[in-house]
DNA sequence: TAATGATTTGGAACCGGTTCAATTTCTCTT
DNA sequence: AAGAGAAATTGAACCGGTTCCAAATCATTA
């Protein structure tokens, strides 16, 4: 069936297809009757309009980009669902893109910012070079960053150093001072300069202010998840001196440093202290101590953000920054050294 | 910048519209030559196709529409991330409709099955009622359903009775009698028939089969959510005669039986064994017993039936259904009773 | 060299909407 | 009843691609 278009309403009307797309897009200037006449021919034919012509002809898609590198971290999801609220209510449709390899990142990167398929781009965590980041400047759409940094582009940030500093502090607060940091891999083939390197910045400047030596052995990268966090932290335990606490670059990260310490029948947190980062859903059921970032938030914050831009221009040439506040959340996995 | 459309690259490269069209789409009758000089004039205007337009022409749009209800939940992120893996391979892009009220749910059937935005619709969880599937099988488009179900339509799905049927009879086996269930709600506005409901029917068949009398007072429903899922466990540990196992529809409703245990004091597995549903990322470190539903794999298969229909209209006439296996992952918090 | 067939190429027409200048119809005065 | 002004309506042109027929170019053979 189907492949009804404006015209063939138009003819079964009697009217003009003009007359027909004033009457889809109820424009006040339609008469009674004909409007009627109009209504009773799109419900006779069951016609819909074609959304695609709609947006070429309009030049508005009302359609929204999120680039997400997302099923990495439970955390995206977070973000993406505070951005769908926003887009709920001005009736924007969501397309998403996934980025697992750098190929796929660069490829996006260089498309993206064409921008013929949404209005507006989000990108999530993906911190863009400079080079990149002159192309989406300048490109066709507004493009607002969460969870990822760029001097002259809009963005929703925490302060990822100062997140650092605060996991470290409640540590040597505690009374410890062999404090191990786990993250995935720093030089990340996706972000420019990641939060894990800016959290580890945070732990070094705490260290340091503490007048504690900062030990290489004590730091350990790998890709993220559950697994190799675990690995790590096995690594860890290992060494001669191994350390009394362990600040992990996420949660999710967090849970394999507990694990490990279960396996090895380490008590947490007599033996062992463990703290998180973002503060995901099941932190509070684990006990996880961890540093709360408002990650649904966010992304309410930046898709707002982004609509701002979008409306208007003047929004767009000068970058905002919003700036999220963190939180030390003080569960059971994190108490003073001693077992 | 930009505007720049392929009449301009034409008029820059001095040759047609149409062979610019073919050189884009690397169509072999261009003259070596003739190529190389649109190339340069591409190059030179930083020319990009624009998508819409060519989505318009060509009556085929290289996206895929997900239908998820509540993308929050970790089975739906699981699923999607099957998804995607597939769509990565045959260069889609995927437009995402979360669906959190029964309002959004209508819209969005009442306009999808025009299915100009994308080729092909895959839908999460939400069974349609008999006149949504006849609308979406006669749309434009091929759909698949996957962990929802209607008979005349294509789709992915696992025996809910049977997975009900299997946490219940192993509850049993260890020698359960008093076995509660807790649920999100039956009756959700969202579904036709929930999967909550089929592994009710399960628990019933296993408590039957068994002699054991269902006791209504050992069922309960809420909202999905860890939270609830606890008040419901508080109930029920404060009944007259408590029940020594509780079998929850989701792994996230097990952790909220595992979280109200745990305040109760109650020792886990000995005062009260606790299986969940889903198998997601964190039963596996929770040691949660549970009942392991292919969730990845759901959106692979899900997505590959979906191009299969839309490659070949035949495969679409007839509706396919892709049973996934079950099984039960036998962890450390179910045993027999008697604390 | 001319004729023949095979390759390339150009560009109008189309996809299905929206818009706007021009035209028609309606309403209100006098 | 005629005329002026306002309101409603029409439909060609446009958005930016693709396609396909006809025309132009090229290669081959007699």
């Amino acid at each position: 069936m189907s492949e009804v278009t404006i015209r063939d309403v138009a003819k079964a009307a009697g009217v003009g297809v003009g007359t027909v797309s004033r009457v889809i897009n109820n424009h006040p200037s339609v008469r009674e009757a004909t409007r009627k006449k109009v209504e009773e021919a799109i419900k006779a034919l069951n016609y819909h309009p074609h959304t695609i012509a709609r947006q070429l002809s309009l030049g508005k898609t009302s359609n929204i980009g999120v680039v997400a590198p997302f099923f990495i971290r439970p955390a995206s999801v977070e973000r993406l669902r505070g951005v769908e609220t926003i887009l709920a209510e001005h009736k924007y449709d969501l397309i998403l893109y996934n980025v697992e390899t750098k190929e796929r990142r660069d490829e996006l990167f260089a498309s993206l910012p064409r921008g013929d398929m949404f209005d507006g781009l989000l990108i999530f965590t993906l911190s863009p070079s400079d080079e990149v980041a002159d192309r989406l400047i300048h490109g066709q759409i507004p493009v607002v960053l969460v969870d990822a940094s760029h001097p002259r582009m809009s963005r929703v940030i925490i302060d990822d150093v100062l997140g650092g500093y605060m996991a470290t502090k409640h540590l040597i607060d505690l009374g410890h001072e062999r404090i191990a940091y786990i993250s995935d891999i720093l030089e990340s083939p996706f972000e420019h300069v990641g939060a894990s390197s800016l959290r580890y910045q945070g732990y070094q400047q705490a260290l340091q202010e503490a007048g504690i030596p900062i030990r290489p052995e004590y730091y350990r990268q790998d890709q993220h998840g559950v697994l190799q966090a675990r690995q790590m932290t096995y690594a860890l335990l290992s060494l001669p001196e191994p350390p009394t606490a362990i600040f992990a670059a996420s949660d999710t990260q967090a849970i394999g440093a507990l694990q490990a310490a279960q396996e090895r029948g380490l008590r947490v947190p007599e033996q062992l202290s463990v703290i998180g980062f973002d503060d995901i859903e099941i932190a509070e059921y684990l006990k996880l101590t961890t540093i709360h970032q408002p990650l649904f938030t966010s992304g309410v914050e930046g898709a707002a953000l982004l609509f701002q831009c979008m409306e208007n221009p003047d929004r767009r040439r000068q970058p905002t920054e919003i700036l999220l506040p963190l939180r030390l959340i003080e569960r059971a996995t994190t108490a003073p050294p001693g077992g």
